[in-house]
DNA sequence: CTGAAAGCGCTTACAG
DNA sequence: CTGAAAGCGCTTACAG
């Protein structure tokens, strides 16, 4: 029923293959024929089916996104950052979901690899081993966000414990020496254990003690931050600056000092990490540390651009910086 | 270099609609072959094209969702309601932005044409007849989300005026009299102008006076709302209450109202629409109306799905309910 | 510059 | 139950 390149040939009397060059303007010299084929198409309402051209090609122009949940701001914002360039480049996305589940990230691999995708973007909370091998087994080009692998496949990240050091030596500059931690789940080696890691180093340099009972740990949720803010209130001598390892933890904590009759920062200061939307809804407004979400988007579909180019790439393991940001939610004891 | 059917069918010494069949589960008898099949094929680590099957079958179970922005919550919600149902259907997402723009509307309408999706969704902070048309145009089944259509295009909704509506009602009942609101670009007519129409309506009903200097226009993000605030502070009369057409402007209006050295809601009430994330993030929580955006999406798909399956709608346009959500934002003046 | 032909990898009536 | 053949709608060497 749709139009197809035979359509077009038999109306205008030349060979199909005329047609389909003509159509992707391959022949230098511009015929009558050309005119006529150009003409014709137009008038039928041509229009290329894709999948007959990519079974052809052995290219689909389809770059496979696995997430663990696209309505997470975190998410929606890298992969806002694969679309903008993804369209620049010519590719559509398809975009699977897999709630973080193991099984379906596998089956989720799988179906791309039947859709014959050209690429794919790996993130998740964490990189199982199955994962990472069933990536590799797909032969397709594939870059990994956030996520540390062990393998030869190409990622990007931001530095957590780096970055972490960076939050917590701003509080140690402000004149905190009383530093309170909340944490992501220790069992997300990046987001959880390394932030908290950057944490002790920054401590250890500074030559500050590293008590047990400044830490707590959340699962980067609002309300963790909360319940984890509720039991350092109850400490005898209270830390005089917590960092939370996400915003919304930040948020919850805050929540929990003005709670609790105290002010942030007057008598806590408080600093989160991701610079999301509720870091600047929330009152105090964050001082936190500044994900460059769009850009680890852009940057992964960059580097797999160049790979299913065929380029080389310079380094398999990109590390995007964070930045620093101050808002109202930490104060100065100097 | 990929395993085919015809690799197996040599090995196993069958044609290749034999091994078709069998590894579609279609000849009831389980021969002696069968077994041999599957045991070769599991051995290539065959795996289906889905391009050339999808070529022959005239469907590639894709549905394509335009959006303005993935990294708009709004929309990232709509869309994870989406992703959840149609991944129970079978059905993979080609997720593309547009920007609002209609040029880039237009041109991924044309992509997913060629790309011969089985579905469309479609989402947009506008209607352009352009846009209509050309959905119309492709002859797929489609489904537009919050956006009224002219044409016999199905559609879902929630019922702008009815919810707004019902906002100022609770204000109303609250004992507020003086009730101010900051709307969204009435450019939009559903969110933006509508909303503006609830709020008259209900104003009508309770006999309350209309009054120009009660009403701001703002763009749906938080500095509008601040601005806003911020002019409707210089009244010689204040209201007791806001009612902010978006979450976001309703933050800004609280930051305004506190800047200024006033309480929410000790001094005005304030109320917003939405319930995202950072409804729960300011202070005071938001009183607002929870828009049910999973839940617009999961119908999306579900009416898209019927049509695909050829069954009758029986309605054209869905209306799913909002739910007034009571934080702390509002207060009682009786 | 253009056509005939083979190929991309499947599915599916139609015979047998 | 199974095979040969045509078809899905393109692309692309290879001749001419």
């Amino acid at each position: 029923m749709a139009v197809t390149l035979k359509d077009i040939a038999e109306k205008v009397g030349v060979s199909e293959s005329t047609v389909s060059r003509v159509l992707n303007g391959i022949p230098k010299a511009s015929s009558e024929t050309r005119e006529r084929i150009l003409k014709v198409a137009e008038e039928l309402g041509y229009y290329p089916n894709d999948l007959a051209r990519s079974l052809a090609k052995q290219k689909t122009h389809i770059i496979g996104v696995i997430i663990t949940d696209i309505s997470n701001s975190y998410f929606a914002s890298v992969t806002g950052g694969i679309e903008e360039i993804a369209s620049l480049f010519g590719y559509s996305l398809i975009i699977s979901a897999t709630g973080g589940n193991e099984n379906e990230e596998l089956k989720y691999i799988n179906i791309l690899k039947e859709k014959r995708v050209d690429g794919i973007i790996f993130m998740s909370g964490r990189m199982p081993h199955s994962c990472e091998q069933a990536l590799l087994d797909t032969g397709i080009p594939t870059v990994v966000v956030a996520r540390k692998v062990k393998s030869s496949l190409p990622s990007i990240h931001i530095d957590n414990i780096g970055e972490s050091y960076k939050a917590v030596e701003y509080l140690i500059k402000l004149g905190h020496r009383r530093i309170a931690i909340i944490s992501g789940t220790f069992a997300d080696k990046e987001s959880g254990y390394h932030r908290l890691l950057g944490y002790k180093n920054a401590l250890a340099d500074y030559e500050l003690p590293f008590e047990e009972e400044l830490i707590e740990e959340g699962d980067f949720k609002m309300d963790s931050g909360r319940r984890a803010m509720e039991k350092l209130l109850k400490l005898k001598e209270l830390p005089t600056a917590v960092f939370a390892a996400s915003d919304a933890m930040a948020v919850g904590a805050i929540k929990a000092i003005k709670k609790a009759g105290l002010r942030v920062p007057e008598d806590i200061s408080v600093m989160g990490f991701d610079n999301n939307v509720i870091s600047q809804a929330c009152d105090p407004e964050l001082t936190t540390i500044g994900q460059p979400v769009k850009d680890l988007g852009r940057k992964a579909i960059e580097m797999l651009y160049k790979i299913i180019q065929g380029k080389k790439l310079e380094k398999m393991a990109i590390y995007l910086p964070c930045e620093l940001i101050i808002r109202n939610s930490t104060k100065s004891l100097i």
